[in-house]
DNA sequence: CCTACAATTCACCTTCTGGTGAATTAAACA
DNA sequence: TGTTTAATTCACCAGAAGGTGAATTGTAGG
């Protein structure tokens, strides 16, 4: 039967495929409708025009994480604990969500243009930085962290970590002659991230 | 007058600016032509297509950046100092050349099939892992650096700390509504990035 | 000076692509 | 059951974009 919102949902989904397929640029709207199972012309109807529909599927993206990260409840845990986990969070979603990381590449090839119109991606301004600053500066009261860490410098250093072996994924197992996305080079990734970021914080 | 190796420089340079600003799929051949003001026609003949045309950019782009690499005699420095150094200087690189960040980002959305391609790439197997590799293991015999520390993760990981700060740039500073461009930022970034990488290095 | 060939220009084609006006169909409601 | 309105389809367009055949022009060498 006919249903509008599910409509629009098989369309942003298929649209985050295609936009992190293909770029923005490299995108096809007929290729989304086709992908949707939809006709072209509700894409307009919709979402009025390609670059909105980009700037829907970043929201929606956008949304997405911001949940996962709330789900982590870091505010429950010992600090060293919470650090750990948030590397392991960040590590997980980016293996799991690859069109997360191809998205936001897109997004910044065109300098956040999108995004900036967003009052909505705006507003969901990054809560996990204030939590992250609460750990930090708990774990800096019982002494187990060393004090000065700018929790935005240490959050950019997690997923910094991440998305650049996962990104560059392609490339990088190309020039060293090495695969990096076996479940092995995976959980040495991760231990190596977990070792970097523990001892950075952990130092006294 | 006429000179055959000029225009073919003056177009790889200038599909150096465009795809770097647009992306593989955004960027216009007919621009690659004006920019270079030359005949479209020319990058047919010497280039035979707009995908060997990215193919010749990357090449030349990572040319670039190893002999760059080369120039720092990381060999001649104490452990520290040259762990210090390529820290600095992989900061510094990618601040100077924006265009090698979105000229990778748009090779890997396209997984890469460019350079697998090119022999010319893959020979340039990056001698900095060696490199690297040599810095670390002196580094464990004088004592001053852990052991058991993977090049290839180490070099990952300082790239990983620059490159995701200045990809990202846009859509980071939008969020956390901090612009993170400005000289201080930059001063205050490549400082905690040495602080975790020498951080991890010099452990115990 | 002339010739041969490389460098460059010109005009053009085909296909693709984002986008749209108008018709049509299903469902909710009176 | 008829009517209204939202959801969906259809046919189509104008301009863009990668690519090319053939003509032309500059220049190096004989």
């Amino acid at each position: 039967g006919r249903d509008a919102e599910r409509s629009q949902a098989e369309i942003l989904q298929a649209a985050r495929e295609e936009f992190a397929s293909h770029g923005l640029a490299g995108a096809r709207v007929d290729r989304i409708a086709e992908r949707a199972g939809l006709n072209k012309r509700l894409i307009y109807y919709y979402f009025n025009s390609k670059d909105d529909l980009f700037l829907a599927v970043l929201e929606s993206v956008y949304a997405d994480i911001r949940a996962a990260e709330q789900r982590l409840h870091l505010l429950d845990m010992e600090p060293a604990q919470a650090v750990r986990r948030l590397t392991e969070f960040t590590w997980q979603y980016y293996l799991e969500h690859p069109e997360f990381i191809t998205l936001l590449n897109s997004a910044n090839l065109h300098q956040a243009r999108h995004l900036q119109r967003s009052s909505r991606v705006r507003e969901m301004n990054s809560p996990v930085i204030q939590t992250l600053g609460d750990v930090l500066e708990r774990g800096r009261k019982t002494g187990v962290f060393r004090g000065g860490v700018d929790p935005v410098q240490l959050y950019i250093s997690i997923a910094g970590l991440a998305y650049f072996y996962l990104s560059n994924n392609h490339t990088l197992s190309a020039i060293f002659g090495r695969d990096l996305m076996t479940p092995k080079a995976h959980a040495e990734r991760l231990s190596h991230m977990c070792d970097v970021i523990l001892g950075y914080v952990l130092r006294d």
